[in-house]
DNA sequence: GACAAATTAGGACGGTCATCCTACATCTGT
DNA sequence: ACAGATGTAGGATGACCGTCCTAATTTGTC
């Protein structure tokens, strides 16, 4: 009961460290490090490594949906909730430099391992996957939301594994400004009332 | 040297293993088990892992240099030859549902590894990289070469990470069509008219 | 057929891993 | 003050890892 705190502790270094070595090269001792708590003491509050991995995974569902749930606030059309997205690659542009995507590069790895808890890592794809259709079924393109939510996400995945490996800046900042253009170009052919009936509506609780 | 027979069925059940199976994931037991022959024999023809890592990505180096002089031979333009490159998704798109893009996934590896290969790991990439900025040279666009280059493998890793964690078959073919369409479009803007009848009969799949 | 070189087999080694156990500390309510 | 619950420490365990050694076997050459 008290000790939220070091159970939370724990979750929030395995997070670090999963993104930052992947999950299997992330041993107890890595994180019991990180935490400057006793190695045999996990065992208190983790049973396994799946375990924490289930609990790093449900943590950052519990980001994502916090920050999409900010959007909708800020955002005052879906074109300015995609764009938010969009510019992850840019508020994230150090760490993804270093590390690529941690939504990503988990789901990848995990595939390799053949790892039980794929299904639900790619549940943080799903929550981005939707939403984002969500978004372009507001701009009116109810017919094709996913196909273009698909294409949004895919191209964050490849401009991450990218600017990963050649750990380049001007190629992020090129891609987004693409994709941005190509964004604003698909708001200017739609149907968008009904994204500004959203606007008026969320704009009152500022 | 009789034996470039044993030394090559260790390194290609290793790009296998890597591939499928992760390179940190792969122990020496796999690999044996794979090439039917005793654990300790490899000590024989590699000092260490990293050596067969690198012998497995010379490997693939040379496996996709050979791929790319093929496809100058056979693609009458420039635009058939990237067409080719894009078309990988489709021709390895069941590998690519199951284990995602090998050099895409061995590189974002080595990325949280740290390790020393990365730079050689990189040359992958670099290696389709200068290849299809050639390619948009020819096409006359000189200027942004690099950048389209870029975009394309940008496209291709997004597409593959995203078929892997969802095993989406259709969302591949999707893809690969509109990348197509984008490609036929920046051919028919450029000021080398080479691109469009040969489009036509590569043309493929309903 | 003899002999040296090339190749293989099998196991030893030190280390690290996830997991688990038990003794010790600290807190909580009475 | 005390007893049970809650949390912590540190090490034991067995498995697997990469690496390395050495004895056996195969191969090529005369």
């Amino acid at each position: 009961m008290k000790d939220q705190t070091t159970r939370d502790h724990i979750i929030e270094a395995a997070d670090r460290l999963f993104y930052q070595q992947g999950f299997e090269h992330t041993s107890f001792s890595h994180i019991a490090g990180a935490v400057q708590i006793s190695r045999g003491n996990f065992y208190y509050h983790f049973k396994t490594k799946d375990e924490i991995l289930e609990a790093v995974i449900n943590k950052r569902l519990a980001d994502r949906r916090m920050m999409l749930g900010q959007w909708e606030i800020d955002g005052d059309t879906p074109v300015d909730r995609i764009q938010s997205f969009i510019n992850i690659l840019l508020v994230n542009k150090d760490k993804i430099q270093l590390y690529g995507c941690p939504i990503g590069t988990l789901s990848t790895e995990l595939a390799k391992l053949n790892h039980g808890a794929q299904e639900q890592a790619n549940q943080l794809f799903t929550l981005f996957r939707s939403w984002l259709g969500r978004q372009f079924s507001l701009l009116g393109r109810d017919r094709d939301a996913d196909v273009l939510a698909m294409h949004v996400l895919a191209h964050s995945q490849g401009v991450a594994t990218l600017a990963n490996a050649f750990n380049d800046e001007a190629f992020i900042r090129q891609e987004v400004r693409q994709i941005s253009d190509w964004l604003a170009e698909i708001a200017g052919h739609c149907p968008k009332e009904q994204g500004q009936q959203q606007l008026s509506k969320k704009e009152q609780e500022k």
